[in-house]
DNA sequence: CTCGGTGCAAAGCTTTTGCATCCGC
DNA sequence: GCGGATGCAAAAGCTTTGCACCGAG
């Protein structure tokens, strides 16, 4: 990734479009939570985001966090999973590539795959049942099978 | 389905197996859980199961009601959903054909479908990355484009 | 200046846990 | 009778809400 720089710039705009849109404010906290969810790499929840930004000593408060997570996640920049039974899992979701995920059983860790066929599936079952498919959610369970999988000795 | 007595002695005999094969006691408030979830259609959350047990005057703690669905998700009798942000969905698994989920984001209805090109790429997937595949949620997320349809009208 | 947004803390909801009692084995 | 399972209620954990203050437009 060589634009970094101009990938925030970009989904910037697309957040202030938005928000302008929407007519709602283009505040200082919603633009850092924005700038802090997309220097992070991988998932991460709510309380690890709501600490990273105390830590950087930004004043932010848990509900800010989550009202801004809401209109990101309304206007498409952030994607929200529900892997285990709590705590909702987040993660950016312009300027990457469509991808399901794949938990491992053993350690709960997560891996990213792409099947363009899923695609397919979403096409026929639309069209069979009269609905207009926005979008979905695949998770594949499994466990690795490599004997010296870094997965068996980590446990969450 | 013709023989849902039979079904249920099945899931029994199943059940029965499981917690013998576990060393776990059979008392009767996990045998009439497991009754009152294959008498029911469709999906539930605890609260509705803990109420219409309350309301068949069968007198049983919202922790056995928890601690029961755990067991029964183990032997695979039962499949928890986590569809919303909060509250789990449940919905029994035996007798039932393997199927996935489409929920209509006008009004939160499920609705069920079955396709079968999900094994290939369960099967593609497992092997690219060295997982042993166990099983998988695919949700797909719409909304009904009949002009006429019925979810229009409730909301949640 | 207005009123939407924020921070903080309290409340809400689902799920888990502690403990005394109960009952399957 | 022993020890796991239950009922009840309290506690825990994530998310939402109420309210006074702040600051974007």
């Amino acid at each position: 990734m060589v634009q970094t720089a101009t990938l925030i710039d970009e989904v910037k705009k697309i957040f202030t479009a938005f928000l302008e849109k929407k007519n709602l404010r283009k505040t200082p906290e919603r633009f850092a939570i924005l700038e802090e969810i997309y220097s992070k790499q991988g998932h991460f929840d709510v309380e690890s985001l709501y600490v990273s930004m105390k830590e950087k000593n930004y004043r932010v408060s848990r509900a800010t966090v989550y009202n801004s997570l809401d209109l990101l996640v309304e206007c498409d920049l952030v994607t929200k999973h529900q892997f285990g039974q709590n705590q909702a899992q987040y993660e950016k979701a312009y300027g990457y590539r469509q991808h399901d995920h794949l938990i491992c059983t053993d350690c709960n860790k997560v891996v990213e795959f792409c099947d363009p066929r899923i695609q397919n599936i979403q096409n026929t079952v639309g069209k069979l049942l009269d609905f207009e498919v926005i979008h979905h959610s695949l998770i594949l369970y499994g466990n690795c099978i490599k004997p010296d999988c870094e997965n068996k000795k980590e446990s969450k």
